[in-house]
RNA sequence: GGAGAGGUGUCCGAGUGGUCGAAGGAGCACGCCUGGAAAGUGUGUAUACCUCAAAAGGGUAUCCAGGGUUCGAAUCCCUGUCUCUCCGCCA
């Protein structure tokens, strides 16, 4: 959430930034603006009231005790009427708080001053390539052939126990997910992140708290018994932790690391998108999570990058990196850059990590804040990253590693997975 | 799920319907003391919003949350929520 003093003093920014998301705030912010103005004159009138009866309380309690009965008396009177106007204004001024917040809840995140003008995927702009992508014997076939063949991702049967999406893996494919996510943690801790195990569920102050909420509503799985949301993300329940802490400036950056199932219910997704392991409802991730001090949330936002980076290399996976252009990126992100992975039997690009900073965005929504070192309360910076999303991960080893004689894992995970072939 | 007890500042903890943003302690910050440290000692130590060109200052709110009673609520009443104890159920 945009904070309603930078929109009142940079009000002209705000629109042109904003534009660069495609978002037209013109109409939307006037309205904030005057809502703005409303608010803080039922402020001013209410504390006065307040003040006002306050100090005629005082009165009364001190003619009382002085025993002047009928001269409290009189006061009291006065009280009466104040007490109507001091209900009056504050319900018009909750009224008007609650109207601006819905509308401030409404704008997206600010896109930093580095991201590029643009309207869909195709104006996102590859800043980075690397790795061969394979020369396949002429047989080879797509993941999802392959995962019939050895048998280890069974999608009709998790279309008998649940339905399309939830797959069900066996076998040598089991252990390569476990694999996966011991290697993606184990890599994290050495970079100095925090392993966490968070809840799967969390409650709406969560979702509102990191964006999800009201903006993706419909996106995830709810609850209507207990009121709780499946995560569509560890992204949710790790900064949340954060979610009215004043943190120590002296901890940052604050690194976390959580393994997490994710949830997401894919409304409108359709086609050959969804085939296999393209896109789940419920897929493995380990996602790293930084609180960051303002000055330093883009150089980290950097080492986050080369983090995930140093994966793809482990896992001999021919990559390329993605600045996102205004269009393609999330509402809540100031700065996006996308990890995709070649699928060579598929031929396509897979997105496999979004690593972003928020600025401030989510630090507002949560009061995610610190003291500097004049006193001053700041919002800190959040920033989050895959590393990495299992499924399309999983389908490009099984691609780019085909062989006439099985799978090859390699070597860095076969460490994990205690075998280097599927057969 | 049933019964009971309770939620006060960074922490511990006091609190009679008015003088309580809140005693006292610890912690923390800065100073004094010391060769240095400990001890001792002094001062300070919440957040949000409004007001003010800014700072200073001022106002309002906040003692789990939301309502209510009252001229006046941390204190009384109601609802919700969370924690603890006991019982039940259970991986």
């Amino acid at each position: 959430m945009l904070q309603i003093a930078f929109i009142r003093e940079n009000t002209q920014e705000v629109i042109e930034r904003l534009a660069v998301k495609n978002f037209d705030a013109r109409e939307r912010i006037q309205e904030i603006l005057a809502i703005d103005t409303l608010r803080r004159e039922y402020q001013k009138n209410l504390d006065e009231t307040l003040a006002e009866s306050n100090s005629l309380a005082k009165e009364i309690g001190n003619l009382f005790k002085a025993g002047k009965q009928q001269e409290a008396d009189v006061l009291k009177t006065k009280t009466a009427d104040l007490k109507v106007r001091a209900k009056e204004l504050s319900d018009a001024l909750a009224e008007s708080e609650q109207k601006q917040n819905e509308l401030l809840l409404t704008i997206p995140n600010l896109p930093s001053r580095e991201v590029p003008k643009g309207k869909t995927a195709e104006d996102n702009i590859t800043v980075h390539q690397e790795g061969e992508i394979p020369q396949l014997y002429a047989e080879a076939v797509p993941h999802w052939d392959l995962c019939a063949k050895y048998d280890i991702v069974d999608f009709e049967l998790g279309n008998k126990i649940t339905g399309a999406g939830f797959p069900v893996y066996k076998g040598m494919g089991a252990r390569l997910q476990r694999a996966l996510i011991n290697f993606f943690l184990d890599n994290a801790v050495a970079a100095g992140y925090k392993e966490i195990q968070p809840p799967l569920m969390v409650n709406e102050a969560s979702g509102l708290g990191t964006g999800q909420l009201p903006d993706k509503d419909g996106q995830m799985y709810y609850m209507p018994l207990d009121g709780y949301y499946m995560i569509p993300t560890a992204e949710v329940p790790i900064t949340n932790l954060y979610r009215d802490v004043i943190v120590n400036e002296k901890d940052f950056p604050i690194k976390n690391v959580a393994y997490s199932q994710c949830f997401r219910r894919e409304a409108g997704s359709y086609g050959k998108d969804v085939r296999g392991l393209n896109r789940l409802h419920q897929f493995d991730k380990v996602e790293i999570v930084q609180l960051a001090h303002p000055d330093s949330s883009y150089q980290l936002l950097e080492e986050m990058k080369n983090h995930v980076a140093g994966l793809l290399r482990k896992l001999e996976l021919p990559f390329r990196i993605l600045k996102l252009c205004g269009g393609d990126m999330s509402f809540t992100s100031a700065l996006t850059f996308d990890f995709e992975v070649y699928s060579t039997a598929q031929q396509r690009w897979l997105e496999v990590s979004s690593v972003s900073n928020f600025e401030s965005f989510q630090s507002n929504r949560m009061k995610l804040r610190f003291k500097d070192k004049d006193g001053k309360m700041q919002l800190a910076h959040t920033l989050n990253g895959s590393a990495l999303a299992l499924p399309r991960i999983v389908a490009s080893l099984l691609e780019n590693n085909q062989t006439e004689s099985g799978i090859r894992i390699p070597k860095a995970l076969a460490e994990y997975t205690k075998f280097d072939m599927i057969r």
